[in-house]
DNA sequence: GGAGTGATGACA
DNA sequence: GTCATCACTCCA
């Protein structure tokens, strides 16, 4: 089990640690505590359950399949910050970025404890549009924690969500990782 | 099962 | 400029 990077604050994952292939980051995210600070500076801090990776110009399910736009460009930058949109006009979905910089991949965050959904999450915490391209960091107000490692028999691998568009080839593809604890 | 919702990207 | 599409959620 590769160990976690740590930076002046003890837990905080830096972006080095993001900063390897999006598949070997999608399942070491599950057990992290995703922590949001309020505007009110009250602190929440929970743990991811649900993952999806997003994995370069080849994966037609990843929105940067088809080459830098001005939505995906911070996903060709080197991993650690967040790349958030707007789904269905109704939605923000959270993402965080990974790989080296020009290999655009990023792990969509889908569930924490007590609340899934990639929509619903951002809800809850209160993510939106202002997160976007933001280095996931304690100055931004959203960043992420270790918490030791999850057992390998409580991660399901399983196909991606709602991404049918993309052809079976990759809609197919085991990449959504979810904990389940036992 | 079906609608809502609006930014985004493709194309002209 | 137009137009179709969409990594979802909620209500019936």
């Amino acid at each position: 089990m590769l160990h976690a990077l740590y930076g002046k604050h003890k837990l905080i994952l830096q972006k080095e640690w993001f900063q390897r292939d999006v598949l070997q980051v999608a399942p070491e995210l599950l057990g992290k505590k995703l922590c949001r600070q309020f505007s009110d500076g009250r602190i929440v801090k929970v743990a991811i359950t649900e993952v999806e990776a997003y994995d370069g110009q080849e994966d037609k399910a990843c929105h940067a399949h088809r080459g830098m736009t001005d939505r995906n460009a911070i996903m060709f930058e080197p991993g650690g910050c967040w790349y958030v949109y707007l789904c269905y006009g109704v939605h923000w979905l959270l993402n965080i970025t990974t790989g080296e910089k020009d290999y655009p991949a990023a792990v969509l965050i889908r569930g924490i404890d007590d609340c899934n959904g990639p929509g619903r999450l951002t809800k809850h915490l209160q993510v939106d549009g202002l997160f976007k391209n933001s280095v996931a960091d304690k100055k931004s107000l959203l960043w992420i924690e270790d918490a030791g490692p999850v057992p390998e028999h409580e991660i399901i691998r399983s196909a991606r969500i709602g991404v049918d568009y993309a052809g079976e080839k990759w809609a197919s593809k085991p990449y959504r990782f979810n904990w389940i604890k036992v």
